[in-house]
DNA sequence: ATTGGCACTCTCGTACCGAGAGTGCCAACC
DNA sequence: GGTTGGCACTCTCGGTACGAGAGTGCCAAT
């Protein structure tokens, strides 16, 4: 009972080996279709007493007693593992990138092609979202009176979101009013976060209760119509490629089940939330999905947080079979998360 | 070789209990089944030489000899044709949709929301989309400056839609230069679609070319921008119920066709374009979707135009099935459709 | 430690068979 | 003449059997 990975050398060189072939054949692997790639001339029965090792530490599973080896998930992480370092992205791709992204204005534009692009990439689903969370810094916010009690909200996030709304309000606010309270809130609060704001300004209404004067009371009519919140529930999520799924997942039942999964936008802005944060230098490889979402066994997913300077804005993944090209996705994931930083910060 | 129908009062009623067998059942319907559940106690002899004459019209098709009989687009076309008329919504269906439209207050919301509903109600694809076309007419229009040469445009048009847009513009305008050319846009060309308004300045510009103010300089700048453009690259297409799909469709490569030409959105909207316009009063009925786009034989599309008094602002439809509930999703469609314009009038 | 050999296992494609469902048509019937 | 029972014929579908092929596991030899 080996429990602390692949020790020798040659252990090491098979079980990549294994996996590489796994991935592109989708067949068990067999020891002799491994000693006839190998030049170092080894034996089918070498090779399969390491396999049986191997095995034996979980690294290799079987479908039936005499059939071929499959990794198991522990096996891709080792790969993975392995990986690291060697990231490098082709010409070609590099290219149908940066032609995908060229005229690219906003965030929102930004992570709707990021969805296009890795789904044509990758041999996954292409998933990428902004956080409208209150985290977000003011930029800038407007009101436009559209009718009696009918007020349109503009907010501009310094990370380059715009949020519209329309909001229905008790009182009917003149335009003046209106241009005064957002002079008000632009001059007072750019910079701040939406929650911060939130906040502040439950505090001054309160403090200054006493001298209520016309510009608080708009401003609380404002606050309360709901102008300043960050609903959570209206992200943005663009999912592309679920056609790629069909080829991966035969199985009727699971396929139905993954669809309708992630059509739910608001559980996977969870999922990706649940593994992506702001800190994370690199790109994080979660092997073994079906940990969170049962349905999604056999299914990996390859993220980035996408961030404009250093505050982390969206977030951007590929949703794909274990089986996938794992180097090339990586290298890709990567990439993009970084031209986001750059093409945003030139935006702004 | 009878052409004009079915004639005989029994033909019809037999060509609509298959159908109907059909839709339910999902099996070739035999001279036996049909028989029972019949109560003018015909023989499946008699019920077998009917089959055979819709046979020869071209109503019903049979997959191999010795099986049941399936219905052609031809009977499908002449059902729908029958049910005209007895449309009706049930209660629990009624709650369901109205509660699904709580709270909605754009049309962007409404449309989001439609293709969900129907997706559920429906056994196909809930498809929804508003017209980001050049027809709209301006309600409002904004400007701010976010950067130098860097103004976020925010259109307002009178039907609801809020688009907001960020320009890169050659010059760097002051906010004051901003406030004063959406002063003269919102002045001049309130209730003007967005192409005459296009038109009109350029005309303007022209003429005004002799005494050229600053005014009307801010103006080309935001024009030129492209402040007015109605991009129909940008039309916001919601889908949902793909998964519904996968029980529909058991070949892999159509259906796999199917997803991605959903995710097409640009196309998408062009067949709804092609099937919905402004004028039809009722819920219209495609069978036969094959002539449009070949991988969608054997789907049906039922949608209607999104009117908002009389201007159509967008489209509803589900796309499904041959077997699937006409009735049912007939109804549900129009009652979203007359639902969007009352409530879409009482935000305005 | 490595290898050849060999028995054993499991899958997969093919062929075959019989039951079941349905039609088509004909002759009889009302 | 429309309707019906009867019957031969066709086609599908599930189950079984079988042989080829691929692979392993293990042992004895190197």
């Amino acid at each position: 009972m080996v429990e602390r990975g692949p020790t020798g050398q040659r252990e090491r060189e098979i079980l990549t080996a294994i996996v590489e072939t796994y991935i592109s054949s989708g067949e068990p692997v067999a020891s002799r279709t491994l000693a006839r790639g190998n030049k170092d001339g080894l034996s089918p029965a070498t090779i399969r007493n390491v396999m049986a090792d191997l095995a034996d530490s979980g690294y290799l599973e079987q479908p039936h007693t005499s059939a071929g080896r499959v990794p198991s998930a522990k096996a891709y992480r080792y790969y993975v593992e392995q990986l690291t370092g060697r990231a490098h992205l082709s010409e070609a791709d590099q290219d149908l990138i940066q032609g995908s992204f060229r005229g690219v204005r906003d965030a929102q534009e930004f992570m709707e092609r990021t969805s296009h692009v890795l789904s044509l990439i990758s041999s996954g689903v292409g998933v990428a979202m902004t956080v409208a969370g209150p985290r977000n810094a003011l930029e800038h916010v407007y009101f436009s009176r559209v009718s009696a009690n009918k007020v349109l909200a503009v907010v501009v996030t310094r990370s380059g979101l715009v949020r519209d709304r329309l909001l229905r309000l008790d009182q009917d606010l003149s335009q003046a009013d209106l241009d005064t309270a957002a002079r008000y809130l632009n001059e007072n609060f750019r910079g701040w976060t939406l929650d911060a704001i939130q906040a502040e300004v439950v505090r001054r209404m309160e403090s200054a209760r006493s001298e209520y004067d016309h510009l608080m009371q708009s401003v609380e009519e404002l606050y309360r119509g709901g102008a300043l919140a960050a609903d959570e529930s209206h992200q943005n999520v663009y999912v592309e490629g679920v056609s790629n799924l069909v080829v991966s997942e035969a199985d009727q039942e699971r396929l139905r089940e993954m669809l309708r999964t992630l059509e739910e936008k608001q559980r996977l802005a969870e999922l990706l939330q649940a593994y992506l944060d702001a800190k994370q230098e690199a790109v994080r490889v979660v092997i073994g999905l079906e940990d969170t979402l049962p349905q999604m066994r056999n299914f990996v997913l390859i993220g980035a947080p996408a961030r404009v300077g250093g505050e982390m804005v969206g977030s951007l993944a590929v949703i794909g079979p274990t089986r996938m090209d794992y180097e090339h996705t990586i290298t890709a994931v990567s990439y993009i998360a970084k031209l986001f930083d750059k093409i945003l910060n030139e935006t702004q």
